[in-house]
DNA sequence: ATATCTTCCGAAACCGGTTTCGTGTTAACA
DNA sequence: TGTTAACACGAAACCGGTTTCGGAAGATAT
């Protein structure tokens, strides 16, 4: 990188205090309008640009915002990355994105570096891993250090601050109202292991549905798919059962399943109707489009970093930790 | 933000100076074992953490790498963001993300504001706009500037930088030419507008395919759509046309495509073929899952970052710009 | 007893800005 | 003519680290 121009060289060159040529060039009416010209002109000409790490420093403000995601080839992560970059720029923040792929261990490391000082405040959803495993001093130590902090999707209840989640219970539970509304009566669901717990969230909701109708809500209809294993595999059991519909945990589940509901010689919906989670692309482009909950993804990111950047801006307010709740809605297609 | 605890707090506190700290910090051989056992102590029990803006601006480095995309929610840049992490943390970078969501002036924006020392070098994909108007200064003066630079996928010839790209024209034959090995003569092409330069690279290589085979290339065939218009639209024309198989620029015109052959009473593949571009989700989940390119994004990533690390880290050789090549195959499924 | 060498540490410069405070010059006023 | 205020600018501290250099004290050599 070529040396950059810095205040310094146009005060030398200009013969006069790196004060001098500071307050110039950010209009102080101590200089005079000459000085402040000539110098003007001089760091215009040499396309002089003020060091951020400088200003950073001294500030003590970087205005970016740390964000850490499970994965980003995701369509709903994307989407809230999406809206975290929108809700930032729009106040003159950056984002500075990272990847815990799942693992507990990354997201220790990530938090390590970004908590020096490098980012204003932090965005996260938690890894599976870290779900599973329920470790979380590193989010505990976040909370005691005081850096700014919003959870999103991926929550954790013990941990103090800002959150914004996804209605899931509400989710499960519209999602199967509507298929219990289009007359079907035998309701599989294609669910996570426990510790996600987005998927327990909307089993809750799918029995809460069931419950509601009086419809038999015995668990041998949900089935938890490892996404480690052979997802095919999995999802396949669920056809041995006597079913009329299926909701699905994510659209990817319900891609698969109406693909070996075909394979089978079902008709979807009318011989089997499938809802699923997550309202994107592959939703949209099969055949039969899939109806889905929307889950809002870009919204959900606006609004953390919202909350983030309002937690930023006014560090001396302590008000208690707040939780939004993003409502979803069933968005129908075809395949209900 | 909790006030941090500094060298000096601990200098004070232990009633040394503020090099002693770095010193015992760092195990410089300088200070007595006793010493530095108590100050490692003591920043231990504080959890002393180095603000790293004062590192960055001390050593004139921030292991930042800024990385400009026109959009996020796309399975390919996606894709590539993914292998763009994993290439800059194996090398102890982080990335600073940020979307021109195509349009000129964000970039500019953004270039402005990335360009003040906050990052080493820069990864970036130009939006759309930019290629339409052909406004390339803001890239010009970061050449002069010699700030670290490696363009992928939307790249500029004119910009004299590293490049990483897919072999579009060879990906346009390929898809091609598998059209017309499984015996299709008549392949429609759904494309892009003239100044997206993928679509017509990809275009020349199916023209070349179609010659090299003797088939009739006159351009009819072509249609370009204009993704601000309504696409679904601009896709029917196509069928208007005596045609028994379809080369999509995208997974998304692929997918319309095929649900209108099949609305059409069309059998896909038995009456009309297709074969898409970007081997994501979509392409892997639809029903009949489809043909595609596949353009190994992750890979393009990590290339793109390798070589923008390698000039950050060897700065002194100033070789001449190297452009990169990423190969891209045929993912053959049902669509053909 | 003096010279020299280690060992261990502190002062100060540096990175590139901002900001407070002090000061010399000139003009206005009594 | 002396006092004072306004104006224009510079010196220095500061943000939080690292690093060079110099020096005090004690150990060793002569």
């Amino acid at each position: 990188m070529k040396r950059k121009i810095t205040i310094k060289t146009i005060a030398k060159e200009l013969g006069v205090s790196k004060s001098t040529v500071s307050k110039a060039l950010r209009d102080s009416p101590e200089i005079s309008s000459e000085t402040t010209e000539k110098i003007k002109a001089f760091a215009d000409f040499y396309n002089y640009k003020p060091n951020n790490l400088a200003l950073q420093l001294r500030n003590q403000k970087t205005m970016v915002i740390g964000v850490i995601l499970p994965k980003i080839v995701h369509h709903f992560f994307s989407t809230v990355v999406k809206g975290i970059e929108k809700g930032a720029s729009e106040k003159g923040y950056h984002i500075m994105v990272c990847f815990s792929n799942e693992s507990y261990q990354s997201e220790v490391n990530i938090l390590k570096v970004l908590s020096n000082g490098s980012v204003d405040g932090l965005l996260i959803s938690a890894a599976n891993e870290t779900l599973e495993n329920e470790n979380f001093e590193h989010f505990e130590e976040l909370v005691n250090e005081e850096i700014p902090l919003v959870m999103f999707d991926r929550v954790l209840d013990s941990i103090s601050c800002d959150k914004v989640i996804v209605d899931d219970v509400g989710a499960g539970y519209k999602a199967t109202k509507h298929l219990i509304e289009r007359g079907r009566k035998k309701i599989a669901m294609l669910s996570t292991p426990d510790y996600v717990n987005v998927g327990t969230l909307r089993k809750e909701g799918y029995l809460k549905a069931l419950k509601e109708y009086e419809l038999d809500s015995n668990n041998n209809l949900v089935i938890q798919i490892d996404e480690k294993e052979n997802e095919r595999e999995q999802i396949l059991q669920v056809f041995e059962k006597d079913i009329d519909a299926i909701f699905a945990v994510n659209e990817i589940y319900a891609a698969i399943a109406i693909r070996i509901a075909k394979e089978k010689g079902l008709h979807v919906p009318n011989d089997i109707s499938v809802v699923g989670f997550t309202d994107g692309l592959i939703s949209e482009y099969s055949s039969p489009s899939i109806t889905a909950i929307v889950q809002h993804g870009f919204t959900m990111g606006k609004q953390a970093v919202e909350l983030l950047i309002d937690r930023i801006e006014n560090e001396d307010e302590t008000l208690s930790p707040i939780t939004k709740v993003i409502s979803s809605n069933v968005h129908e297609r075809e395949s209900s």
